[in-house]
DNA sequence: AGAACTCCTTGACTTGGATCAAGTAATCTA
DNA sequence: TAGATTACTTGATCCAAGTCAAGGAGTTCT
């Protein structure tokens, strides 16, 4: 377990010692594809680390719409936010596939914060990074139309899985559309007119950008 | 200076002497109306916070739409994202009236958390707020269409101005309109189908909630 | 007070993208 | 591997809200 925990990078820096009272804090929960992790509202009592498999975290709407705010992968950490203020969830989380996920409750772990000061200056880090990454969410959904949202996703994949130009979606399109905020209609269309202007090709969960500067001049104009 | 940084909840529980080492440190700058704060990608060597006046917080489209993040008055800290995570501004501020500010630099500040574990955790509650605060935000632009979004800011103003019926906008209806991600034509357009629904009455800056459940339900299922 | 702003409203028009509907492709299951 | 289920695509239609344009109300300045 604690081999575990010390690839994660929130628990870098930390002694084997305090690893070791993580680790006989946590638990680990399985999950299958499409089981809820916890309900927006929910009580928090701790938070949670993806030790295999994939996430979400979303809000859904009155009529049942559904939008993601978060995809999260192994070694990231997320439910964070009532923990340190001590409310409910404000989104809910749901396993996108088989996933077995590690809880680590509240309060072993407020008490391991004051006493650890790197962690804390790791988890404002965390937080930061992730307030970072909701002003480019929310960029995203009022300042840009749906092609530049899709162009901007398609270069993070790249980005993410080291600057290559054949792209594998971790996603379904589905997904994918509740992530950008748009329908799998809206995405079908728009995918098909970035092949057309030979931005990119698609293959079921491939694709392949082929002109990373047009692509990019879409991520910001919005013009096709 | 030490008893204005005591009336900030981000400072509760600090000692006097925890107090003075940051009120030596900090320094005051005056912004007139319109002024810039910061820019967007400009590094960030501390954070601030309003003593008088209001800015706002915003990103501005390759267009320049601009979306609004925040809008803070007296007592209220931001720019903290850069001190955490080590790099830029991911928006930009603007005193939107002649304002007060103080300016707190980054390095004497991250010393004193390591050794004030209570500031930490203050911190945490603190970017944990404003995490939920854009949750919420993401909801609204994605899931909810402008009269649902509207109502649920009066509704919020109402609540910030200790639960009143007879409210005072902050803002112009400009900043408004862009807080919640439309136009001022739209914010006209969708007032008055709200007055015409006697939800409310609107007089330039003071609007009346006429029938508050109403408004509510308009916040939630957005059907006026 | 009157001029010159800025801010707000109203109307006419346009459009991006949602919805509805029907078909096709991919994946799962027995 | 056939059949069933789920995921995706394509077309036709509709609508919320944006844009453009012009006029009206408030503010601010001299």
């Amino acid at each position: 377990m604690i081999q575990k925990l010390k690839t994660i990078p929130l628990f870098s820096g930390l002694s084997d010692d305090h690893l070791a009272k993580i680790a006989t804090a946590a638990s680990t929960l399985n999950f299958d594809k499409g089981e809820m992790i916890f309900h927006e509202g929910d009580k928090g009592n701790g938070f949670y680390m993806v030790e295999q498999g994939t996430v979400k975290v979303f809000k859904l709407s009155f009529e049942g719409k559904e939008q993601i705010l978060h995809i999260y992968g192994p070694g990231h950490t997320f439910g964070e936010v009532p923990v340190f203020e001590g409310k409910n969830f404000p989104a809910s989380s749901m396993a996108i596939e088989k996933s077995s996920i590690l809880f680590l409750p509240r309060e072993k772990f407020v008490s391991l914060i004051t006493s650890t000061p790197g962690l804390g200056m790791n988890l404002l880090a965390d937080l930061s990074r992730r307030l970072r990454e909701f002003t480019v969410q929310i960029e995203n959904l009022s300042l840009k139309e749906v092609p530049a949202r899709l162009s901007a996703y398609i270069l993070t994949l790249s980005k993410e899985q080291k600057n290559t130009k054949k792209i594998t979606l971790p996603i379904s399109k589905a997904q994918l559309s509740n992530l950008i905020g748009t329908t799998p209609e809206t995405v079908s269309r728009v995918l098909k007119k970035m092949m057309d202007s030979s931005l990119i090709e698609v293959q079921t969960k491939t694709i392949i950008i082929k002109d990373m500067e047009g692509l990019k001049d879409l991520s910001e104009s919005g013009i096709i």
